[in-house]
DNA sequence: CCAGTCTAGTTGTCTATACAGCTTCTTGGG
DNA sequence: CCCAAGAAGCTGTATAGACAACTAGACTGG
């Protein structure tokens, strides 16, 4: 069985691997070394530590070598992370609790968000989602009917992330909008909070690795016991 | 005068200026076209042809070259783009109205914050931003008392961060932390909304290159006026 | 007109080499 | 012990060249 893996991307593939073990500022092994270990050009192995570089895993020092890069900042806006791991995060004890999970025909706007034939259905889950123990969100997740397997999973305790790609589908980016609304009296009911109170309102459509769409959520959390921490970049537009 | 700047680096930035007044899809010159015009090797040229790739604004095929990229989707909470652009990119004719703009003492929480010394001032503007005429959001800039120079900028019909770029402080990075708000009386007033009403309220700390706090900025958005549009990728948290 | 082949051109991967400037370590002399 | 110089090693930039695989257009023959 020929191995037709580019070296270069071999090479930055157990590089990976070390950083991952490795702590912030540790040593790489530089480029002869590099060159010399896997029996390439130098050019070869530097075309792999500037693609770690450009990942941000590794910055490189003229003169002294290359180090493990120091994680970036909190980037909350940058990748999706799960409601528990941002609740933890914030120091704070996450749960949910299931309020409906069906498989439903999809309405009209569902039906073009998710790209689904005509007559078809959907995995429809709502849930409240609570850190140490308050309601914090109200949240109503669509899958396409495909998934409806879904609904077999551990909902509670299980991540729903790992059970949509258990079934093949892996979360991949997305696009969401972001506002303030009232909360209506469904939202004040599942909240515990008066109707007309402040809420972010999230909604966010996933695509998955092949730019299919995977996932329709809005999220409505209080405003008053929920935050959302961003780091940016500042573009330079002067 | 000699030029120290690297040919690949060069080559990057005409391309850049060429990629600017190009559409998605265009053709960009090939490599060897590149090398043969700038005088350089090919592999210079394709340095600068792989960080124009690296920063998504060109993509490369196989046998037939190299393109000008299509616009990254909406990052918004990527990259801190103004109020002006965002509103023009949806469609709206963005305006500002000055409330107020003024020296003053620094607050407690100023001074932690901004990292000045006791008893310092800070540069305090609070505008009215509007689109299509409408009031969007309430907005109270506050920076270092150094900066007092910004009152004498055009603070209507000027950027207020060029203005601070051209004080030799270049905004850089940035946190943030959104959530949802009633809006209060002053806020009522100053968006003609109902007292009450549900705001998207941001809270940001801008930094220049130095890691230095330039900017203590809250901005008010009326939920019914705005949204933020957020593109984001998924970890792989499994 | 259509299909197949060839040519010219592209990007992708790689080698070997060279020099510049920087950093760190070692050695020798005071 | 301290300092300076040199050596060894690093990253940064660049050259020239090679071959593989792919694409698009032109040309030729049926």
């Amino acid at each position: 069985m020929t191995d037709f893996t580019p070296h270069y991307h071999r090479i930055e593939q157990a590089l990976r691997a070390l950083v991952a073990r490795s702590a912030p500022h540790d040593p790489l092994p530089s480029e002869p070394e590099l060159a010399r270990e896997h029996g390439v050009s130098r050019m070869t192995a530097r075309a792999a530590v500037t693609n770690l570089v450009s990942a941000g895993l590794a910055y490189r020092s003229p003169g002294r070598g290359t180090f493990v890069a120091v994680p970036a900042a909190p980037r909350r806006a940058d990748n999706l992370v799960r409601f528990s791991d941002e609740m933890r995060r914030q120091g704070r004890t996450p749960s949910s609790r299931i309020v409906d999970a069906a498989v439903r025909p999809a309405t009209a706007a569902e039906t073009a968000r998710l790209r689904l034939g005509s007559g078809a259905s959907v995995v429809a889950i709502s849930r409240v989602r609570l850190a140490d123990g308050v309601p914090v969100a109200a949240e109503w997740a669509v899958f396409p009917g495909a998934l409806a397997a879904l609904l077999d999973a551990d909902l509670v305790n299980g991540s729903l992330h790992a059970a949509v790609t258990a079934l093949g589908r892996v979360p991949t980016r997305g696009t969401a909008t972001l506002t303030a609304a009232a909360a209506t009296r469904a939202d004040a009911r599942l909240l515990s909070l008066p109707a007309g109170a402040p809420l972010l309102v999230e909604r966010r459509l996933i695509l998955d690795e092949g730019e299919v769409p995977l996932e329709l959520t809005e999220s409505r959390y209080a405003g008053s016991r929920y935050h959302l921490d961003v780091a940016f970049g500042v573009s330079s537009f002067l």
